[in-house]
DNA sequence: TCGTTGTTTATAATTATTCTAAAGAAGATT
DNA sequence: AATCTTCTTTAGAATAATTATAAACAACGA
């Protein structure tokens, strides 16, 4: 259970003021135990749903990236009509349950280390991820 | 240099008729030696490039679509605004350069293997595949 | 050649996302 | 606390990729 105080704090350590829809989106995506898998419409219902307060759209996809950018949220790459974003901004791979549109998380040791053995000159490793498909 | 009627015969074969529009999105897309990494909108450009006849836009997209569940295309895992394809088919891994948008394949010797240590109950793998970012 | 069915096409509709500009709120300054 | 500046929110418009529609057309089989 993380304080409304602690998300001010962290807001204004990012120099991103602490407005009350900044707080309450806070609320609902870090205020977890486990890990958070979300699309912007799923956020944008979440918010109304659970702290009762409504948010404009347009303010959940600012806020939405502007914590991508600070890096509090990491974005997954999926091909999917939306786009989705993870809580967990730690080096780790996904299953995608692509009926249920889901998604899971997979631990690094779930995996195991992949070594990339080939380098494009000019160009370095930014991020290394696994998509796993799952069908029924 | 595949000619226009194996084309036509592997349409025959999938059972789409093989229609001009058809035969000349295949000339597009694989009468080359090299796989291709494309969005509609690069393909929609390059048959009126190539082929000097044009191809409706809609038409592009029913095309892509049905190669790609008739298994002759395959789509690539990016968040992009746009969807990428590839013609290579095969089970394979891609960099992404991020700043160009460029894709480039990797070859599975270039990974490794990759095995899964973490299953779903009800679910089987339906595809594993690694997405490397590169940044400059 | 004719009838059926599948295909193409222009265009409209849809949907996710971004932009805009005005109103509002936070923070600093006095 | 009053004022000023800067940042933020918001509704709504704009954009862009994709999908749907339905009429004209082309491929195929009889």
């Amino acid at each position: 259970m993380t304080s409304k105080q602690e998300f001010i704090e962290k807001l204004r350590n990012s120099s991103l003021r602490p407005t009350k829809q900044r707080i309450n989106i806070c609320e609902v995506l870090f205020n977890r135990d486990k890990t958070f898998h979300f699309t912007i419409n799923d956020l944008f219902n979440l918010i109304k749903d659970k702290t009762g307060e409504k948010v404009s759209l347009a303010t959940v996809y600012n806020t939405v990236h502007a914590f991508h950018r600070k890096g509090y949220l990491k974005e997954i790459p999926i091909n999917s009509n939306q786009t989705y974003f993870d809580t967990n901004v730690t080096d780790h791979h996904h299953f995608f349950d692509v009926k249920e549109e889901k998604l899971i998380d997979l631990k690094n040791e779930d995996v195991g280390p992949i070594e990339i053995q080939k380098s494009i000159p000019g160009k370095k490793i930014k991020s290394v991820e696994v998509l796993v498909k799952l069908e029924d």
